[in-house]
RNA sequence: GGGGAGAUACCAAAGUGGCCAACUGGGGCAGACUGUAAAUCUGUUGUCUGAUGACUUCGUAGGUUCGAAUCCUGCUCUCCCCA
């Protein structure tokens, strides 16, 4: 039988962690997490990340497994997936991937293109020029080095344009070129069935979660993260909002409110990237069983 | 009881005779996405239409005018001040 990674991607709140556990049991198997905010293990509470009894039931990867003041990106992290899968599927035939980051997901089963790390001091020089010169001094800068890129970037974008600028410098290749977009050939095969709920449904589990969080102490962990609230890792849901209010810019109902609002605009853009992945078999909350049997279908299916 | 201010689209808020289906912000909805992606960015938001365009809107009922969200009158409601 052909080894199996089983994808299961779902917008945040929907039930994934559950639902995965309950599949990993059944098939026993490992689970791989794709969330890349569960990365870090100071984010245990705002980011929903699975339990100490849920992670000793089923082992599970990459959930705490870094420093918010840690460097990682997708790329690495296709990198370390890639280096852990055929390790897992010695002891077993099936593995599963489940969570919300998108682009993470699809460097797994897809593959990224190799493009060289960038310069921290060129990427200090772009960060400048922003800073100094807008967006429109990063267009005309990439218009110079990379009019092919230029042409199709989203103009608007600072993170788009500065990406391509700090490779293009690092490199002294354009950064297009390296953009091929290859899909990569794995060597096991991929079954993905995602899992959604009726959106009203979606939003109210959201903000129920968003409360349960409160009382379990979101709000201390935010604190003791508030030194770090500079990095990326902190540049999101849950806590930004918090750091606003410690900041006293906003009151703490405000930041409860746009925490639940904020989370839901994730969800409902997780679903944007996924309504266009052709492969993804969707299975309404509300019939788990079918979505099992249907795996188990698949798995037992041995074609390649 | 007397005096004053105001009612604008989902919300807030501009507009004070024609350039207004109505600035702007928020929210909603939709979309993009190749390296810190829970990030970053875009579009759209009265109705019908593929688009031109048509139709109904600015508390309410009338009036003035070639033409009104904008001017006048009555009514309803809200707020403020003095009693």
């Amino acid at each position: 039988m052909k080894n199996t990674l089983i994808v299961l991607p779902g917008p945040t709140g929907v039930g994934k962690t559950g639902f995965a556990l309950e599949l990993a049991s059944r098939l026993r198997c490992d689970i791989i997490s794709c969330d890349s905010r569960q990365f870090y293990r100071e984010m245990k509470i705002g980011t929903a990340a699975p339990d100490d009894e849920q992670l000793a039931r089923v082992r599970h990867h990459f959930v705490g497994f870094i420093s918010v003041t840690d460097y990682y990106s997708v790329s690495l992290f296709e990198r370390d997936a890639m280096a852990l899968l055929p390790k897992l599927f010695e002891a077993s035939p099936v593995v599963i991937m489940t969570g919300g980051s998108m682009l993470y997901m699809d460097a797994v089963c897809r593959g990224m293109d190799d493009i060289p790390d960038t310069d921290p001091a060129v990427r200090q020089r772009y960060a400048e020029m922003y800073q100094k010169e807008g967006i429109s001094g990063l267009r005309m800068a990439l218009r110079m080095v990379d009019p092919e890129y230029y042409a199709k970037v989203d103009l608007h974008n600072p993170r788009r344009i500065l990406r391509a600028l700090e490779i293009t410098a690092s490199t002294g290749i354009p950064y297009s070129s390296f953009l091929t977009a290859p899909v990569r050939e794995r060597d096991f095969r991929i079954v993905k069935a995602g899992l959604t709920r009726e959106r009203g449904e979606l939003y109210r589990r959201i903000d129920a979660r968003v409360d349960a969080m409160m009382n379990a102490g979101l709000e201390e962990e935010a604190r003791s993260l508030l030194e770090y609230k500079g990095l990326n890792a902190l540049n999101t849901v849950g806590y930004r909002e918090l750091f606003r209010w410690f900041d006293g810019e906003i009151s703490r109902e405000e930041a409860i409110s746009l925490i639940k609002r904020n989370t839901r605009r994730y969800a409902r853009k997780q679903m944007t990237w996924w309504n266009r992945d052709n492969d993804i078999n969707w299975f309404d909350a509300s019939e788990e069983e079918m979505m099992f049997s249907w795996i188990e279908r698949r798995l037992e299916d041995n074609r390649p």
